[in-house]
DNA sequence: GTCTATAACATGATAGAC
DNA sequence: GTCTATCATGTTATAGAC
């Protein structure tokens, strides 16, 4: 009696159709690929397509999901100890280089992240726990800090719209192997890191707590459950 | 011989499609309305539309346009020698009057302004002119403080920026009279007002350079001509 | 449950006649 | 300048084959 197999037909159908699609966007673009090419250079009937993913923007969403999980396998693989700048520097440059080959589809997915009320966005409840999972990748980076725990949730979300900023500035960044995007991060981090320092002494409490404020009375704290 | 009229009929016919389109985008919203309900409501053919405005994003583009000249018809007859708290929050808030009953629009417009390529886009080359203009504004609500130039241009472009960000957030902002974005304004401003201030003196002149150098690396600071 | 073939629809956009 | 006809594409629907 042979053995049933590990991945399910479906499962497989279902990742070369979003293998295709990503090969399709990264050498055409997400606006000129169509969902008939998609299925034509699948070897796959239109309906076919839609079975596996409703609409043209759940690729997109897969694409954004799978990404998060290849860079948190990423981030386990990580030298404990190192210094939060070092620390960081990691995180960010990694995640550039994941996002980079799909570089042209965040010119798709990034300015449709501004709108909460869009499914793709970064803030809407669909994508509530990808988000958190971004969030969280931060949160653990400057954990060693021993900041309170206000200050960690402050500076978290800080560093995760930082990141979507530079994924911002990436999209449209056409330098060779994407060395602005890269030069980008390490002056930031030169400036956030030694501010990230000055957020854990008593002095900016005030400041913070300010802040902490006009975040959670405009509902931006909340994010993790929007 | 009769007078020829002083508007030519062109310019009758694209400002009726306008008027018309805006009050369908604003009654149903800018996706729910097609470009065949505009011209049928403005009792034109489809074609014809298009005629005078080559795409949906033309419509919207004339809106972010024609409401720019509103803001700043507004801001010449503000009373001069305000301190710069009373000021800035005259701008902010007008602003979002002027801009809260097209709220919808926003919908559409703001997402799309993180892409530099759309031309739709405040980062764009088409909305350059559009851009200065509205950059110009806040140079000139804090000229009075007497920064350095260098300080100024970065201080203007900060605020601006932090425009965008209320905007945004004006446009899924469902609270009645869109008080949260009002109240988001005097939170926002009651902490960069002070850094304002600060930011003339000259402790923190290095810092400021840094941030410059950064932005002009990554070519952010030639938003004006990009 | 997986997939095909085919048609049809809605809508942004374009072409060409008048 | 204005119209009608037409196209392209995201999406839906149907009727099945295996």
């Amino acid at each position: 009696m042979t053995r049933a197999p590990q991945v399910k037909k479906s499962e497989v159908t279902r990742q070369h159709l979003l293998d295709t699609a990503l090969a399709l966007f990264r050498k055409r673009g997400f606006d000129a690929t169509t969902m008939r090419d998609i299925a034509v250079a699948s070897g796959l009937a239109l309906g076919t397509a839609y079975y596996y993913f409703p609409s043209k923007d759940a690729l997109l969403f897969a694409f954004y999901a799978a990404n998060q999980v290849a860079t948190e396998a990423r981030v386990r693989s990580y030298p404990a100890g190192e210094p939060l700048r070092a620390r960081l520097g990691r995180l960010f440059h990694d995640r550039i280089r994941d996002v980079a080959p799909n570089r042209t589809l965040l010119g798709a997915l990034l300015p449709r992240q501004v709108n909460p009320g869009d499914p793709v966005s970064a803030l809407s409840r669909e994508s509530a726990e990808v988000r958190a999972r971004a969030i969280a990748l931060f949160e653990a980076a400057i954990a060693p800090e021993g900041m309170s725990i206000a200050t960690r949730a402050l500076a978290a979300r800080a560093l995760w719209v930082l990141h979507l900023a530079i994924l911002a500035y990436l999209a449209s960044d056409r330098s060779p192997a994407q060395r602005k995007s890269h030069r980008l991060v390490d002056d930031a981090l030169d400036l956030a890191v030694p501010l990230l320092a000055l957020a854990g002494t008593p002095a900016v409490t005030p400041l913070l707590a300010q802040v902490t404020a006009m975040l959670q009375r405009a509902d931006l704290m909340t994010l993790a459950r929007r």
